[in-house]
DNA sequence: CGCTCGATATTCT
DNA sequence: GAATATCGAGCGA
């Protein structure tokens, strides 16, 4: 029996969930060829968006059709497509008080199935195959398919596990976003070298 | 190495 | 029509 983070688990403030997902494995299973495979990878970077008190956020305008899982049962991923290029992956989670909210997973480093994760995303560099939000959403086949499902079940096709080891995490400045930049709302095993590098600083 | 810039679709104004 | 929670090619040093 595997055990995943439950509801109590995200019915946290998005900071402190997105803290506490580093080092939890992020875990994808699919068939593929009439194949059961399972790919996973611990979580290494992470970053916390909120509502009204975060204007980075895409739920700070309100409820849309993008955003609605951020505003519905909390556990469930908010998956999104960005730049007409990549899929992002969240799982959503807020304190009681807050109307919406949710984390970004930005880094994992792959466990299980990496050969297939090199099937999926194609390259050379062993770090660049999930070191990143659009990289690791290719690499585990994530698309706006999986939009909603329950990550707190082991039997969905995408959820979280508690990782093997408590891992070390440092908290920076957001990546990427051009508003509330005051927030250190990422989150990192600084050890890992699955993590975003430039972290660029717009002012 | 590091920086600049274009790709490309969905969303919102 | 503008902006975007990104990536990687291309360029110069």
């Amino acid at each position: 029996m595997v055990s995943c983070p439950g509801t109590s688990f995200y019915s946290r403030p998005t900071d402190v969930v997105a803290r506490d997902l580093v080092g939890k494995k992020l875990v994808r299973m699919l068939k593929l060829d009439d194949r059961a495979l399972r790919l996973s990878g611990i979580i290494v970077e992470t970053e916390a968006y909120g509502h009204s008190d975060d204007a980075a956020s895409h739920a700070h305008i309100g409820r849309t059709a993008r955003n609605t899982v951020m505003f519905g049962d909390i556990g469930r991923a908010y998956v999104y497509f960005a730049y007409g290029n990549h899929f992002c992956v969240n799982v959503s989670a807020r304190a009681n008080r807050a109307g919406a909210g949710a984390v970004l997973i930005r880094g994992i480093e792959p466990v299980e199935g990496i050969d297939v994760m090199k099937q999926f995303r194609p390259v050379g560099d062993a770090f660049s195959l999930t070191s990143g939000p659009g990289k690791l959403t290719e690499a585990l086949n994530i698309t706006s398919l999986l939009n909603g499902v329950d990550m707190t079940d082991a039997r969905s096709e995408l959820h979280v596990e508690h990782g093997a080891k408590p891992r070390k995490v440092i908290a920076t400045p957001r990546i990427g976003i051009t508003s509330a930049t005051e927030k250190s709302w990422r989150f990192i095993d600084p050890a890992s070298p699955f993590v975003t590098r430039k972290i660029k600083i717009k002012v």
